[in-house]
DNA sequence: TTGTAGGCGTTATCAA
DNA sequence: TTGATAACGCCTACAA
C-alpha cells in the first residue's frame, strides 16, 4: 500500500509538505504541488481512510439502516430510495453504510448505538419513523447528525423532508369522488407508522369532507406488503356491504389487492377504484395501470443525503423542514365508475 | 466518546489488561474480565473502528456498488439483493457499503479503485458481471478479496454462485412447447452482460433442440428495464410474423411487456405467452400473474456474503463456484395456447 | 497476571 | 516555504 511517506521519500520531501500540498495549504510552491500531484498519480496513492478518521476528520460514511421486515423483502421504493442516496453521496465523495434490521428489534438498537459509539458513520438517514421514534431521541441527545423522511412527534426539530400526506389523501379523494366511487375502504400498515396515521386521517378527513360514508370494517391494518394487500382485499371484498374503492397506503399494497381483485373478477377501474402511494415505476406497469400519489422518491433520496452533508459539515440547513405535495398520477385504475358486479 | 482508556483509568487497570480482556486473551484473570465487561456496558464503550483498522484489523464493511443504470433505478431485485446482504452481514457484525455508478463509466471504475486504496472496505460483492470483466481483473490483480453472482469469462477463479441459465431457459421453452407456443421471441438486456449471452445461449439452444422456428427479428436486445420492454414489446408484435410467447432477460422487462400486451388487448397465457426470469415478489401480483425462472435472490446475497467472509478470513471456501438451478414458477401468463387474436 | 512502549498513516502545531 | 514531531485510539510484543 502506498503511504504519503513513500510519496514523500520519493521526492525527498518532508511528509508534512506532501500533505500541505495535498490538501491545497496556500503555503506551498507551486512546483513542488505540481510534482506532488504528479507522484501521487503514478504511484496510485489515495489516503488511508482510517487513519485520517483518527486524526479527527471525517469517516467519508453515511447510515443508513433499511427496515426489512421479512426475510423476502422486496419493495422498489427501497431500491429507488438507496439508488438516490448512493447517487447523491457518490458525487460527494462519500458512501452509504447499509445494513438490514427489523424494525423495532433488539439488533436495531444495537446497530444505531454501535454505529455511533464506534464512528462507523457521520449520520444517519432514517426513514420509516414511528409516531414516537426511539432513534430520533437517541441521536438527537447524543448530539449525532441525521435526517428523517417524515417527521415524528417526539417534538425534536431535525432537518427533515415531509410529504404531505394529509393533502394527498385529499386529492386522492376527490379525484374518486368526482369518478362516481364513494364508498372508499383504506389498507393501511402498522399501527406505530406515522405515515399510517398522516394518511388514515387524510382519508377520515377526506371522507368527512365529501359526506362519504364511513365505516370500521373498511379500514383495515396491513404491513406495506402486497401479499397482505391481497389477503385484506378478500377480507374487504367478502364483507355484507363491500366498498367500491380500495385506498392503499402504499403501491406495494396496492399491487396485491389488484391481484385479488382481478383474480375475484372485478372490473378494477370500473366496478372498484383502487390508488397506491408512492409512485414506484412499477405501478405503471400494472393491469389496469394503478392511479397513485407521486413522491418523488430518488430526488427525495438526493436532498436527503444534500441535508445530512450540510449538518455534518456544521453548516445546518436554513430550511429545517421541506415540506413536498404528493402528485395524483391518474390512470386506469380509476377510470369511472359503472356498475356491474362480477 | 468513551475509549479504552477510560475503561482502564476507572478500574485501575492499564489499558492492554482492558484490551486483552476484551478480545478474549485467556491471560486475564476470570474476575477481571468480569469486571471490564461490566464497565464497558455501562459506560457504553465501543471500539473505535477507525483505531482498530489502522492497526492492521479488519475494516467490517464489505463493499457494493449498485449498477443503477437511470436516475429512477427502481427492481425489486435490487431490494431483495440489498435485504439479504444487509441481513447476513449484520448478523456477523459488518456492514455493507453502498454507492452506485453507471456500470461501465469512468466513476465506477474510480469508485473501485479508491475504495481499494484507501481501505474503505474489506472485500466486494459484484454483480451484473460483463463478459470480460474489469472489476474482476483489477481486484483480483490487487489480491483484493470478491465474490460474484455469475461468471466472466476472464479466466480468473474466483468464488461466485452461478445461476444455470441455460438449464433455466431449457426448462422454460419445454414449458412454453408443451402449453402449445412455437413462435417465441428473446427480449434481452446489454450485449456486454455474462447472463445476456447465458440466457439468449440457452433460448437459442432450447428453440433449436425443439425445432422452434428461429428468427433474427423475435430477439431484441434491452436494457433490463420495464420501460425498455414496453417499447419493444410493441415493435415486436407488429412485426409481420408475431410472436406468441415473448421469454424475457428478467421480470423487469417482463412487466412493461405484459403492459403492452394487455393494452393491445391480446390474452395473455392464451394468444401470447410470457415469461421473466428472477422471482421477484411482484411477479405474483401481476395480471395475470406472470410466469418466471425462481432465483432465492436473499439467499443468494446471504450467501455471498459468507463466501467473502470467509476469503476475507482467510478460509477460502472448499467449494469456488456453487451452481444454482433455477425453479420454474408455471402461472397464467403461460397457461396454454388457446387461438384468438384481438 | 498485569504494565510499558512502539507503531499503524494522517494531519496540525510549531520551529527552522 | 519546508521539516520535525506529537497526537488520534487501539493492539501486541515484551518486560515485570
Amino acid at each position: 500500500m502506498t503511504t504519503i511517506r513513500d510519496i514523500a521519500r520519493q521526492l525527498n520531501l518532508s511528509v508534512s509538505a506532501v500533505s500541505h500540498a495535498l490538501n491545497g495549504y496556500p503555503d506551498i510552491s507551486n512546483e513542488t504541488r505540481q510534482r506532488v500531484l504528479l507522484a501521487v498519480q503514478e504511484m496510485g496513492y489515495t489516503p488511508n481512510q482510517a487513519a485520517r478518521q483518527l486524526r479527527g476528520k471525517r469517516v467519508g460514511a453515511l447510515g443508513y439502516i433499511l427496515p426489512a421486515h421479512m426475510p423476502r423483502f422486496s419493495d422498489p421504493f427501497y431500491s429507488e430510495f438507496i439508488a438516490g442516496l448512493g447517487d447523491e453521496s457518490a458525487s460527494h465523495q462519500v458512501g452509504v453504510l447499509i445494513t438490514s434490521a427489523r424494525p423495532g428489534e433488539a439488533d436495531e438498537q444495537r446497530i444505531y448505538q454501535e454505529w455511533v459509539q464506534a464512528q462507523k458513520v457521520d449520520g444517519f438517514i432514517l426513514n420509516r419513523l414511528a409516531q414516537y421514534d426511539w432513534r430520533v431521541r437517541y441521536l438527537f441527545e447524543k448530539g449525532f447528525p441525521f435526517v428523517g423522511l417524515e417527521n415524528s412527534l417526539d417534538g425534536i426539530d431535525f432537518p427533515r423532508i415531509e410529504v404531505d400526506s394529509q393533502a394527498g389523501m385529499h386529492l386522492l379523494v376527490r379525484h374518486l369522488v368526482e369518478r362516481g366511487f364513494r364508498r372508499l375502504a383504506f389498507i393501511g400498515g402498522p399501527e406505530s407508522l406515522k405515515i399510517q396515521h398522516d394518511r388514515l386521517d387524510g382519508y377520515r378527513q377526506a371522507l368527512a369532507e365529501y359526506n362519504l360514508p364511513q365505516n370500521s370494517e373498511w379500514v383495515q391494518a396491513g404491513d406495506l406488503t402486497s401479499a397482505r394487500g391481497y389477503e385484506l382485499a378478500r377480507k374487504l371484498l367478502a364483507a355484507p356491504t363491500p366498498p367500491d374503492g380500495i385506498v392503499c397506503i402504499n403501491d406495494q399494497t396496492a399491487f396485491g389487492v389488484l391481484h385479488a381483485l382481478n383474480e375475484l373478477g372485478y372490473e378494477v377501474g370500473r366496478a372498484v377504484a383502487l390508488t397506491g402511494f408512492d409512485g414506484v415505476v412499477n405501478a405503471e406497469h400494472t393491469q389496469p395501470p394503478l392511479t397513485t400519489l407521486n413522491q418523488p422518491v430518488y430526488e427525495i433520496a438526493r436532498r436527503l443525503v444534500q441535508m445530512l452533508l450540510g449538518e455534518i459539515g456544521g453548516q445546518p440547513a436554513c430550511e429545517r423542514s421541506v415540506r413536498l405535495q404528493p402528485e395524483l398520477v391518474a390512470r386506469a385504475s380509476t377510470a369511472g365508475r359503472v356498475d356491474s358486479q362480477p
